[in-house]
DNA sequence: ACCAACATTGTTTTT
DNA sequence: CAATGTTGGT
């Protein structure tokens, strides 16, 4: 299977190879001037026919990705085959000769979108994409940049990249050191408003001062720059600074730029209605070359997509890039190999409604007799809703109207807010239907995780005060407030770090000495781990780090149910540092890329925002909460204007496209908002849908019904006596489960751990959590277990097998009380 | 230093 | 309503 890369070679990343000299292109610079002689070759049998890979793509999909030179803009509708385009397009110009992978920058939002480019041009390349170092997010090109360049901005090449968390601890801080109160003026806030400062590329200097006056009494800019200075001195980074300090260092050195002007010859930029004005300057610097150096750049994006602008996203930048880029190509791609006719025409013409757009009408050869149309339903309320919703779910897996059986995995419920999944979530739960929450809290985001990465942080930067602080007293060591306050104090005076302060500070006497041997202890260890730094293989240290600083023997006393769950986490954390050389290169993977994989291979429902959907699709689509308020949102409204409300009309426009095949829209006349029932209008997107392509579910039975009035039963509901009653143990119980599921889902946001409910196997699951307590009968499978067995269940901890159908258990637990669980949930304890 | 009662505040999310 | 954070008690 020839793929027109065999005789393409690939080269290792540093120093970049000006003058290859291996294999087929030997001997000349691979450069649109002079192309080496296989590469010539190849070029000349593609123009007669084409290579492999350019089969199978559509007349403007092959245009983009055969016009390499000069400036492309692709307007990728929703369902185009954008990424298709982008990767065969590097294949393309890899395959030509026209540039060695180094030689190519390539750009995208998310670590997922980068990890998928880099799969699928290995796809097409045949697995070699190692010799491509610059294709990433911008942030992680940014770190890779500054790392080289540390010294032009004033870091040293090892500097610490803070995550929000520590940002708005240190925010807190230096709030505090003002002499304002902290809770007047929120951390969080501030942290915020810097973020926003940052994404539009502004230094303390240069912030409005309308918004420098808005904070902390006038303070605003002091605090933003009394900030900058803080990071400076703990030679460290957040992730705004990833872009701003590049921008900033080619700005100061045009020499460095010029070197990139001449490394990079093609740029690639993905998702670029998302860029923020940093982003922009930053590419911008980076693409606009001086007469001489060849400027060829390929921006792929689609404004109708474009749902970011909340944090900072300007599709400005897409509607102006002809302007950027004189003389630029812009091609459109619009037709769509995911939707049906139908669903494609109820999108279509939603968001025709929006002013302000380049303007695109997605088509489809694709026509089937029985095609459904965008399907609208009206409920009483979210309850019915979420009940209606899991019957129609069901019916799907059924297969009754078409006879297809449909997986759950093809199926998806996408929301405006996150609230609105809890109630899918209640009723799924007593449905025994899988289902998934994706973009939960994420694996790195733990308690325990962060609290074991300060420990490793630490070790390897003693700078680090702000991972001092935060280990410096967990496990408990006595060392309170009143003692951290003190050495941060001595720390701040003598302009030191705070470990090294630390060890200053048992010398003296200031300490009372319960204090200063606790604190001496601690010094003493983190003196040790240094030295073994260099001579201890990483993952053994990190062990020993866990073990001797007491922090898994803290997680071994604690008695709540899901300790046993973070321990596990610990492990899986040293477990995931073996596929690294050390524990620096560990630190800096976990700084950028703060997801892990997810667990794919359960059939279940996934249940989404509609800003996490992006970029996915599925069989099925289910669109609730279509109410006034809600969707579009209020305060998109309110703070947005028209541009807030054409923002969430792409939403709409996203939620819609998603579908393949089925589009179910939902609106509700109550719903309960903060604790309270509100009657709701229907959104004013609905009646932008065509009535051509969409409608109108039948009130079958249960409009305005109360409760359980007369809406169908699932045969769920029938087969089991406790899935359908409000008032027997059974409802109780099942509430109760999900509400102590849902409180660990979103742990994390109380700094708790988050579960991972059911699945023996391990691996960190941080972006998708499953969410099945209940469990769901499979008559065929006995279970292992018998009734009176003791068990262990990762959540509830230990308990003993009350009951058994089927494969699910019922067990009292010793102090979660009485559950029903899924026998593979739970494990035998001898 | 730790826990329990009270007040506060409610979009969307990545790096 | 319910999750979060802060205050105040022991």
């Amino acid at each position: 299977m020839s793929n027109g890369f065999d005789d393409i070679p690939f080269f290792d990343e540093e120093p970049a190879p000006r003058k290859p000299a291996t294999g087929a292109t030997s001997g000349s610079e691979p450069a649109s001037g002079g192309l080496g002689i296989a590469a010539r070759a190849m070029a000349a049998r593609d123009q007669a026919r084409g290579p492999d890979y350019l089969a199978g793509l559509n007349p403007e999909q092959r245009e983009a990705v055969e016009t390499t030179d000069g400036s492309v803009l692709v307007l990728a509708g929703a369902g185009t085959g954008k990424t298709r385009v982008l990767t065969t397009r590097i294949a393309h110009i890899l395959a030509t000769g026209r540039a060695f992978p180094s030689q190519i920058l390539a750009v995208t939002f998310t670590n997922k979108a980068a990890r998928e480019m880099k799969e699928r041009i290995g796809m097409l390349v045949g697995g070699a994409v190692e010799g491509m170092p610059w294709l990433g997010t911008f942030h992680s090109i940014g770190v890779k940049l500054l790392r080289r360049h540390a010294e032009l901005v004033g870091l040293t090449s090892d500097f610490t990249i803070l995550d929000t968390d520590d940002v708005v601890r240190l925010i807190k801080q230096l709030i505090q050191a003002e002499g304002l109160d902290d809770k007047r003026w929120p951390a969080k806030q501030f942290a915020a408003m810097i973020d926003g400062w940052k994404n539009k590329g502004l230094d303390p200097s240069q912030i409005p001062e309308g918004d420098a006056r808005a904070f902390a009494n006038g303070k605003g800019r002091e605090l933003y720059a009394a900030y900058q200075n803080r990071l400076k001195s703990l030679n460290a980074c957040d992730f705004g600074d990833l872009l701003l300090h590049p921008i900033r260092m080619f700005r100061a050195n045009p020499d460095v730029l010029k070197d990139y002007h001449q490394k990079f010859r093609y740029i690639l930029v993905d998702e670029y209605q998302d860029t923020n004005t940093a982003q922009y300057m930053w590419l911008r610097l980076l693409a606009q070359r001086p007469q001489g150096i060849p400027q060829n750049v390929c921006c792929v994006g689609d404004d109708d997509q474009s749902i970011y602008g909340w944090r900072g996203a300007e599709v400005d930048n897409i509607l102006r890039f002809e302007k950027d880029f004189p003389g630029a190509k812009v091609i459109k791609l619009e037709r769509n190999y995911r939707s049906t006719e139908h669903i494609l025409g109820a999108a279509g013409h939603l968001i025709a409604h929006n002013e302000g757009r380049l303007g695109k009408t997605l088509f489809t050869d694709r026509r089937e007799p029985d095609d459904e149309k965008v399907v609208v339903h009206a409920a009483w309320d979210s309850e019915e809703e979420a009940r209606a919703v899991g019957e129609e779910i069901e019916r799907l897996q059924r297969g009754d109207a078409d006879g297809r059986k449909h997986n759950l995995n093809d199926m998806a419920i996408l929301v405006r807010a996150s609230f609105q999944m809890r109630e899918f979530e209640d009723r799924f739960v007593t449905l025994g239907l899988n289902y998934r929450v994706v973009g939960g809290p994420r694996f790195y985001e733990r308690l325990e995780i962060r609290d074991a990465m300060a420990y490793f942080r630490l070790v390897c930067q003693p700078a680090d005060d702000l991972a001092f602080e935060r280990i410096v007293n967990t496990p408990k060591r006595g060392l309170g407030d009143t003692t951290v306050r003190a050495l941060h104090d001595y720390a701040r005076a003598r302009d030191i770090p705070m470990l090294a302060a630390a060890a200053d500070i048992v010398e003296t006497d200031e300490l009372k000495p319960k204090a200063r041997k606790a604190l001496f202890d601690v010094i003493q260890m983190f003196r040790r781990w240094q030295e073994l730094l260099e001579t201890t293989p990483h993952t053994e240290l990190a062990e020993q780090i866990l073990e001797e600083s007491g922090y898994t023997d803290m997680w071994k006393n604690d008695k709540s149910a899901d300790a046993p769950g973070r321990l596990e986490n610990l492990k899986e954390l040293v477990r995931s540092m073996e596929a690294f050389e050390s524990m620096r290169g560990f630190l800096e993977h976990v700084s950028l890329v703060m997801d892990a994989e997810q667990n794919e291979d359960m059939d279940a429902v996934s249940i989404m925002t509609l800003h996490s959907a992006k970029g996915l699709e599925f069989d099925t689509v289910f669109l609730p909460g279509w109410e006034e308020g809600l969707f579009p949102h209020q305060r998109a409204l309110d703070e947005g204007g028209r541009a807030g409300l054409e923002e969430e009309r792409r939403l709409a426009y996203v939620g819609i496209t998603r579908a393949k095949r089925r589009c179910h829209i939902w609106f509700v006349s109550n719903r309960r908002i903060h604790g309270l029932w509100q009657s709701t209008m229907p959104s004013r997107f609905l009646d932008e849908l065509p009535v051509t392509h969409v409608e109108v579910a039948q009130t079958e039975q249960s409009y305005g019904g109360y409760g359980r009035g007369g809406y169908g039963q699932s045969r769920f509901d029938k087969a089991d006596p406790f899935a359908n009653s409000y008032s027997t143990p059974g409802w109780k119980r099942a509430q109760q489960n999900k509400s102590e599921a849902t409180r660990d889902n979103w742990g994390s946001r109380s700094g708790h751990a988050v579960e991972r409910i059911g699945y023996g196997e391990s691996g960190p699951r941080a972006r998708t959590i499953e969410g099945e307590l209940v469990a769901k009968s499979v008559a065929d499978t006995p279970s292992k277990f018998a009734v009176g067995d003791r068990v262990f269940h990762i959540k509830f901890g230990n308990g003993n097998v009350a009951a058994i159908e089927g494969n699910k258990l019922t067990i009292n637990f010793d102090r979660a009380g009485e559950k029903r669980v899924l026998d593979g949930f739970v494990e035998p304890v001898s």
